[in-house]
DNA sequence: GTTGCATTTAGCGAATACCCTAATTAGTTT
DNA sequence: AAACTAATTAGGGTATTCGCTAAATGCAAC
């Protein structure tokens, strides 16, 4: 859970998140949607396989990252608890 | 929003902010539950100031924190976007 | 096995974060 | 104003993070 957090604490790696939100990337794909070193981006993909933010996967010469929503939920679940939100009103509904 | 998550990154922020969740305290009362010396967490107070995570007001001369529930709903709607939104199917979850 | 491509690991310097103690500011009371 | 209490700032040592380049690994095709 802290380093939960602290993957999500850097921007490029925030970033890294909300592209895979569309779909499992290369990391060379990720590599070059950012002006850094690919083994700089290699670190914070690191970073959050780590904090089980996103999974990999092998796909011929390629190394696919696919993003992780049970630890997205999970900091999701840390910050509701937090506010209030999803419990203690009386605002429920599921469909 | 960068200092948000930064802010949150940290497991001492992390549990102050869970303190702050039941009301306002004042800064001699939360650095009394750490086993730490009361600056570095002032140092943490500062730093969850500067993400707008707490707020502060005088009282007489002590200085009461207080848990800002917008910056939490903040970083709570960033995951949220990364997520889905509550679409949740099942709730199968263990900490 | 060697060549070639995709990706990671190794190693390093610079910047930042964290924790401490000592000194200081701010407010209250006398 | 001086003494007392609450909280912060200043300064410093060590650990961690972040970025880079160069070298190594894994896979596929020749």
């Amino acid at each position: 859970m802290n380093s939960l957090f602290k993957a999500l604490s850097h921007p490029v790696r925030r970033r890294i998140i909300a592209m895979l939100r569309k779909g499992p990337l290369a990391s060379g794909d990720i590599a070059a949607a950012f002006d850094m070193s690919w083994p700089t981006i290699t670190g914070h993909l690191n970073a959050l396989k780590e904090a089980e933010l996103v999974s990999t996967e092998r796909d011929g010469q390629s190394i696919r990252y696919r993003l992780e929503i049970s630890a997205v939920e999970e900091a999701l679940a840390f910050l509701m608890d937090l506010s209030g939100t999803g419990e203690t009103k009386e605002e429920d509904h599921h469909d």
